[in-house]
DNA sequence: TGTTGGGGTGGGAGCGTTCCTAACATCTCG
DNA sequence: CGAGATGTTAGGAACGCTCCCACCCCAACA
């Protein structure tokens, strides 16, 4: 473990000279040229690496950022999870993960994310209010893919209204009139797709008839996929056997979306000549259906980028004014 | 922000004594139950939490553990992290994220891990030696679901060898005579596993037709569901043309099991009526194929156990000795 | 020649802890 | 009743760093 004041004797300078060449970022802030390649090349040469406590506790950021996620075995929280530790990384902060479960076993008052981490992102779809106002009191929180919320905080979400216009446009186009749903009424993403469903079909003109909707009541735990998927397998046989079934379904999920495809193909109907089958999320599960699926693709990379970029300008200005940032899907 | 010297003084003792309460595990060392009990009640009254940073730089361990993973958005490996991100929290250990690719695009030095972190966790099957080595030479390192290597770091990995004959077992029990493979060369897993194959079908008595194996040259990314989706899917419709196809196969994992079930099902066979397919990992895939899919159980819980144990032991003796770690899976 | 000014540098305090050492109080026993 | 043992507490240094402040030197100017 080398020291700047290590590097300081052997370059022949003092610890602040050292320091002042070691953190300046570009703008050289007054000192000599030769001096400080020549604490540069000491530095290196010894690999000299600053101490993340030293300098966090000195200058009361620690470059660290908490990701509050719950269900992390999601296919699109994860992804989404990935994404976010790289552009979190790529300026220059890590990226400490902490689960959302366990805030709910213990007093749930948010005492385990340590002192000293900068700013939390919390992603997922399910929220917890109480927390949120608790941790947005003493911290930056960035919310990545919750429903839009009234909280000086910022926000970064996919525009679910988008995705199912793109997908019900599209299911159009191919000629379909009857139209169904399958969804769950919670969590709130699923709610705000069917709520987008039918105020997309009537923009169309179509009307939406009730026996072609399944709008489960019971809420499926994050990352359940196997709940997900039974829930759109049996909706869909159900739908299937009932008079004048709908020609195109429009699933709330990719997993329901499977179980879908997987219901219809044991009926002995085909996908997509008999009915068309569209999921939501492009996660995973879309690629292991047989025919592939169509899907509204959540765009993780940029909201990954967008929710790093908040919250580095959210801790560098102070900004606590509630930004929000919607982003687009596209259809595959 | 409150510290410890604001507890103590209301408290009306000095910085040390309750320090001395406050960091005191259970084994009191000589302060006098009253003092305890009401510093205690003070500091939880102001809502005292001790500042990771100054106590990271005092005590020289922060607390903070890496983990280093690539792909994370392969479902067994989420699920991987998931567990062990609450292993470690249970232990006092928080865990930062940090991807691997990362490392193959920069100088690949190890030097993004920040200095501070106490141990790093290298969890996947994709092995990178030399930065395995480099890291080995400062830090203590936990290497999970790894293959088995000679370094002076812990191991935690599954039985593949056991989990597979768990597969065959059953098969054969089932009356097939005729059981195939499809997998990959590589990662090492895979070909772990199918030399277990080949192995286990000897020990049973079978013999192996090369035509019923299908090894694929081409590496997988990880993370990469779709080629291996459709390797299986591909392997399959292959063997299955084939002149005396075989009656079962094992899958060197569940996406490929996936894709050989989807083959089946498109040229209209039944499965597990014409033929059984077996997969590997039970990962979320695995609750997505209709049929649900028989699979080996990745004792993903038990394995984040093992290895967070593995680590704050590491961490407290200082113990350097490789200790290895195999845990058998179970068939689903 | 004395004064100013500014670029370059070193000294040192302090961030919030932990823990070593010394001090003090109380008790036990010869 | 005093020496030593024991239990409890306070003081202060140190961890590695940043940054404020003071300092020095030398050119420029009066």
């Amino acid at each position: 473990m080398v020291t700047i004041v290590e590097v300081a004797e052997r370059a022949g300078v003092s610890k602040s000279t050292a320091s002042r060449v070691l953190t300046t970022i570009q703008g050289r802030r007054s000192v000599r040229p030769e001096t400080a390649a020549q604490v540069m090349k000491v530095a290196s040469d010894m690999g000299y690496q600053a101490n993340l406590m030293a300098v966090g506790l000195k200058t009361r950021q620690s470059r660290l950022c908490a990701a509050l996620v719950e269900g992390l075995s999601d296919p699109i929280i994860s992804r989404l999870v990935e994404a976010l530790v790289l552009s979190c990384n790529r300026r220059g902060y890590h990226l400490l993960l902490e689960p959302y479960s366990r805030f709910a076993d213990s007093s749930r008052d948010g005492s385990t994310i340590p002192v000293g981490v900068d700013g939390v992102f919390m992603v997922g779809e399910r929220a917890d209010w109480a927390l949120l106002y608790e941790l947005a009191e003493k911290r930056k929180v960035v919310l990545v893919g919750w429903p839009p919320v009234d909280a000086p905080v910022g926000q970064v979400s996919d525009d679910d209204h988008k995705g199912v216009s793109m997908a019900l446009d599209h299911l159009t186009q191919l000629g379909h009139s009857q139209i169904g749903f399958i969804g769950a009424a919670r969590p709130v993403s699923m709610q705000r797709r069917f709520s987008a469903y039918l105020n997309v079909l009537s923009r169309l003109g179509l009307v939406c008839r009730e026996q072609h909707c399944r709008v489960e009541e019971a809420i499926p735990e994050p990352g359940d996929h196997e709940s997900l998927f039974s829930l759109g397998f049996c909706a869909m046989e159900d739908l299937l056997v009932a008079d004048d079934p709908p020609t195109a379904i429009m699933c709330a999920n990719d997993l329901i979306a499977c179980g879908a495809v997987q219901a219809t193909i044991a009926t002995g109907a085909q996908v997509p000549e008999d009915v068309s089958i569209c999921g939501f999320g492009d996660t995973p599960p879309a690629h292991l259906c047989w025919p592939p699926l169509t899907t509204v693709q959540t765009p993780v990379h940029s909201m990954a980028e967008s929710a790093a970029e908040m919250m580095v300008k959210l801790l560098r200005d102070g900004d606590a004014s509630s930004e929000k940032t919607l982003l687009s899907p596209r259809l595959i």
